[in-house]
DNA sequence: GTCTATATGGTGATAGAC
DNA sequence: GTCTATCACCATATAGAC
């Protein structure tokens, strides 16, 4: 994503906002005000309020992809690779929190009201996308699955599951008041831990419990 | 919570517009239209929107708190019993879908605008239930650690992330489309198991494989 | 490029007939 | 108790000055 310093600055306000108020909630107004400006600095750089939230929405999963792509090449077995992704992908939310709160309300919102055709083409490529994102985590568990690290009888739910509990974090915790990046990978480290090695006490430890890089 | 038959059928039908279309993007005339009405008939029981968000949220947290409570005496060790817990939070969440989607959302939702002070203390009163309802889950998560069945340096971030994996599936699955019960249940213990017993593979089992009652 | 109007439509809430 | 009619307000989006 190419984008000129005056569209990021836009949406780094607009995806504040959302966070905050969601997406029909916010007011342009309160977006400009944010930036100390008027909705008519807004409107000149995105044609609607639906064209901002897509592009927000956007920005966020392409910070995912870069989070988490890289992560693939981490060092250890198929089990250890998965993790290394589950914990880059908390890393980025905890991280680009706003863009990836707005990410999770794109999931959620059915409606928008009506769409011109490019928006409902643009719509359809982010829901693409988030598909994509979760096939990425789907694909490396079959990996690890195949290897005989994984015990799931439903690879889509327990993939689905997993993401779910990641992503719940973007609700509870709010890096913006405690930002330390020791603290983010310990909570990280925690979420994956659980997620990876259950609830349950282990009594003969098998494998897989470190994350990699 | 004692409902009118009138108040009833008016949540009924503003939980499911509420969860399609979002709490500021839901509209009363809708609500009405949706029960063959007009919003005279939605203002003749509730004051404001807000106070029938609110109504929403509180019977939906009842509801929550009526499958989930029953099941701290379910049979077997605290670890358990913590498993038939979530089970029947996952089934309670699959059977009255509307309303907890709408609770979910609820936890999302920061502002509302301006409260009026008893729609602020309802406020604080729908929070404090939330609260009460992940303590349901810590408490028994507690008395499984302290019987040595479960492991969590931070046990707060386990019930957190538990708890987000499960209402993940809010998103994710829609019962209305596949409501067999059976499905239901092999969904939810899907999960559960997922959680209880992590992704990797275990050499040599623990126990706390199976769910309660 | 950014601002200040302003047109336009929709929504929460109320008043009062039936 | 439920309806219709209406008010007041707010938000999206546009037009045009600077």
């Amino acid at each position: 994503m190419e984008l000129t310093q005056a569209r990021r600055e836009i949406l780094e306000a607009a995806a504040a906002c959302f966070m905050e108020q969601g997406f029909h909630a916010t007011s342009i107004d309160v977006v400009a005000r944010r930036m100390g400006a008027t909705k008519g600095r807004v409107y000149h750089h995105y044609q609607s309020k639906v064209d901002l939230f897509f592009d927000v929405h956007r920005l966020g999963m392409a910070l995912l992809f870069d989070a988490v792509e890289p992560a693939r090449q981490a060092p250890g077995d198929a089990l250890q690779v998965l993790a290394a992704m589950m914990r880059a992908h908390a890393l980025a939310m905890f991280r680009h929190h706003a863009f990836e709160s707005v990410v999770v309300q794109g999931v959620q919102l059915h409606r928008f009201g009506a769409l011109t055709p490019r928006q409902r083409q643009e719509l359809d490529e982010l829901i693409a996308s988030r598909d994509r994102f979760e096939q990425l985590f789907k694909q490396q568990a079959a990996a690890a699955r195949d290897a005989g690290l994984l015990q799931a009888p439903d690879l889509s739910v327990a993939v689905k599951t997993l993401l779910g509990g990641l992503q719940w974090s973007l609700i509870w915790y709010r890096p913006e008041i405690d930002d330390s990046q020791a603290t983010q990978e310990r909570l990280a480290d925690a979420m994956v831990n659980l997620l990876v090695q259950g609830l349950a006490t282990r009594r003969q430890g098998s494998a897989a419990g470190g994350q990699g890089a």
